[in-house]
DNA sequence: CTATAATGTGACCACCAGGTCATATGACCC
DNA sequence: GGGTCATATGACCTGGTGGTCACATTATAG
């Protein structure tokens, strides 16, 4: 976590630091990111960047606070259309949202992913805690889906948590992507075309779980 | 590609030099690979390596065509298990086929899995051509499949073929990252317990493709 | 105004990267 | 033997890395 110093800083100061290594990160991902060019790019020396962090990891630990942070704040302010919907209905509001602040912090949140999918894998499992907070609120979700009968019971939770990881992964990857390409990524999320493109793969991931009884019974 | 220097060389030494590479990948990536330590690892000099390969990259190159040459002569080695098997059917042959393959291949799967999906999202698709091969094949399999009447026509075929891919990456990734901690992997692929895990995966996948007509209509 | 504490700075360090090249080795032919 | 050509070598180069530290600057307190 960053030093005291670091907080201490007026807000200008500390958010060009945060922002050029937002965009050193998306740009080169943590093993291959230059502190030299965080450094220069953020107009502050050497010697203060070590006085604020203990090493570029650091900074992306900090990062992970940031975006965690936003997005809690982005969430709060919006609510889910309707009050009973049932559990895939919340799923695919809350991927629709995701994507809506993905495409609002396109930077941060190509850089986490770039080095979380990247590395992350083959780094000692640092962020193993920040996974598995995702990974819980998903396992809640499937397990309120059983209680309700949404999904058949004899479903696999970690499978359809995976699953659904899966499919949040690749849905934010797709629109990282394509979205990267547009001029203005927010009005491309936003439009019928790629709503729709969002639907049908949720739908196909949703039915897949949903068909049960008759389906799952013959196999498991 | 190589220069004709390496490939007149003793095959035990160009083992030697592939192994280490393939080590060098799986551990660091391209970028992070370092050619001092592939050199001094296949016991060759700083000034052979170059007088065999133009630079890192170049290892690499031939190590993608490594691998499509070894899982074609190994795909050539098995067949599918029965002749009158429905395109899903076949697509679980496969997969499985591949998680095969990928076990007996664990080090060279991973070298390139890890470069492909690590970096080569944000290289500037210099792999496209590799990609866009395995892509033409799941086209025309959805395809087949559509043509037999298993899979809803009104389908998006590369929404179909997008999400076939997911899944094929996404048990990729879970055997190599689960079955790197196994003993034995191969015997792990090869358990009834790894091998349900697999099926369950697909067969969320396909019901989702193929529970079409009613469900597909209600939103396209 | 002075003394003390906090913050800022960039030259500097050791290290390792990718890449080059003059030279050495040895196989083959006349 | 001598001559030629492919191959092998590692010292060496430039340039960037993460990180340090003695010193300069500024803020705070008495």
């Amino acid at each position: 976590m960053p030093k005291r110093t670091f907080l201490n800083l007026p807000e200008e100061k500390r958010n060009n630091i945060i922002n050029a290594a937002i965009e050193e990160f998306a740009e080169y991902g943590l093993e291959n990111a230059s502190t030299n060019r965080i450094v220069s790019n953020s107009g502050i020396s050497k010697g203060s960047f070590y006085q604020y962090f203990e090493d570029k990891q650091d900074v992306f630990m900090y990062l992970l606070t940031v975006l965690e942070r936003e997005k809690m704040e982005y969430f709060k302010g919006k609510h889910p259309p309707s009050a009973n919907m049932d559990t895939f209905g919340y799923f695919r509001w809350m991927i629709k949202t995701g994507m809506e602040f993905n495409s609002a912090y396109p930077s941060l949140v190509q850089a986490i992913s770039r080095v979380m999918f990247g590395e992350g894998l083959y780094y000692g499992s640092k962020f193993a805690d920040v996974r598995e907070r995702t990974t819980q609120g998903l396992r809640a979700m499937i397990q309120q889906a059983i209680a309700n009968g949404e999904v058949d019971p004899s479903v696999d939770v970690d499978l359809a948590v995976m699953i659904m990881e899966t499919w949040s992964n690749a849905i934010s990857a797709y629109i990282l992507n394509e979205g990267m390409k547009q001029k203005d990524i927010m009005k491309w999320v936003r439009s019928t075309e790629t709503q729709e493109r969002i639907d049908k793969m949720l739908y196909v991931m949703e039915y897949g779980l949903r068909k049960t009884e008759s389906e799952f019974g013959k196999h498991f």
